[in-house]
DNA sequence: TTCTACCTACCTACCGGTAGGTCTGTTAGC
DNA sequence: GCTAACAGACCTACCGGTAGGTAGGTAGAA
């Protein structure tokens, strides 16, 4: 059985069709961008055609709406199991750039679409996406704030910190090639060594 | 007299007009994406029908390639001359965080443009506009070369860290707000306080 | 029979771009 | 100084194409 929904959004279908179809949209909309990709592209690559897709999804936005959705679910679920497992900030700091790194490397579409296509993420619906994003950067300005309380890191304004330190692994989708020389893990490391030298006292 | 174009690619007019088109581009395209803009909106931004506008821009695309070129010179010019003018590595890395950060600052739109509608960027004509981007970036890894040969960086490969100290900058465009508590320097000083700290030998 | 999953055919809206005309200010010839 | 030609800048009307989405039908499984 695969995952129901939270918000069941589109007409219910067999789920593994519907994971076949945002699976694909992620593929697209990373490739030409939300406007710049046609529902026909989508079903093409899903091996339909164009309105029979129209039996699985509802409009072309709920697809988007499944990416950004599914996405920050799981990250945010992957973050805390991390931070839960780490001992103390410093850390948890570097547990969270890893799991992020990873993440943007294991799903380089799906991030693409999450960090580039949200013009259209607006007004009601998205309320919830949007929220959960806050609440995944509310994790990591904790581990700041905790941080600089124990006297780990510098007091440097954890929401100002907390910028830098997920633009690192964030901007990782602009360039970060798996197949390249380097490890998402060896990355991250890296990244992680300046963060908490970069935050740490002097 | 005002500047003439560097690359003519686009019918010669009154240039101020063409300076207003490409500014309302700017806008429009960072509002609703390249592909979700219309030449009609553009041409409504500059008070006139969207006809009117191809006696001033041969393609919607033009817009684009004018708005990248225009910005990645701006930028290699302004950051050439804060490295000069900086008398160690560390200094002209802060020197060009800041920069940076100011020129996200001063440029939201712009920024957002080059930095979130460059799948449209391929081809020929695009060489030109990769190949100054490419320079760019090495500016700023012949900084931690240098930095690292010196002694006062840490041996990091500058081609992973230089995408570390950039993205802090770049990732401004997603959330910086000119009008906020804190300034473009306040954010770039506190970013180059980070940088510096976590390149710096233990 | 009924439901699911798909299809072909089609609708409306809008896109980038063009054709071709008009208005206006500048210049040339007398 | 007057007029005729011209060119730049803009317009209305329109084209071919494609987009998201719908109507309505069919084949197969239960």
């Amino acid at each position: 059985m695969t995952s129901a929904n939270t918000t069941p959004t589109v007409t219910e279908s067999a789920p593994a069709v519907r994971a076949d179809i945002v699976e694909a949209a992620t593929r697209v909309f990373s490739e030409h961008g939300y406007d710049g990709a046609s529902m026909a592209q989508i079903a093409a690559e899903v091996g339909m055609r164009k309105p029979s897709l129209y039996h699985h999804v509802r409009k072309k936005e709920d697809l988007l709406f499944a990416i950004h959705g599914q996405l920050i679910d799981e990250l945010t679920l992957e973050t805390r199991q991390a931070i839960d497992a780490a001992a103390d900030p410093a850390a948890q700091l570097a547990a969270s750039l890893r799991v992020a790194m990873t993440f943007v490397s294991r799903n380089r579409d799906a991030v693409t679409v999450f960090l580039q296509e949200n013009r259209a993420v607006r007004g009601e619906r998205w309320d919830e996406v949007v929220g959960k994003r806050d609440a995944y950067e509310r994790m990591v300005q904790e581990i700041l704030s905790n941080g600089a309380a124990t006297g780990a890191f510098v007091n440097i304004p954890p929401k100002i910190a907390s910028k830098a330190i997920l633009a690192m692994a964030n901007w990782g989708y602009t360039w970060f090639n798996p197949d390249g020389p380097m490890s998402a893990d060896e990355v991250a490391d890296i990244f992680a060594r300046i963060a908490l030298t970069g935050l740490s006292k002097p």
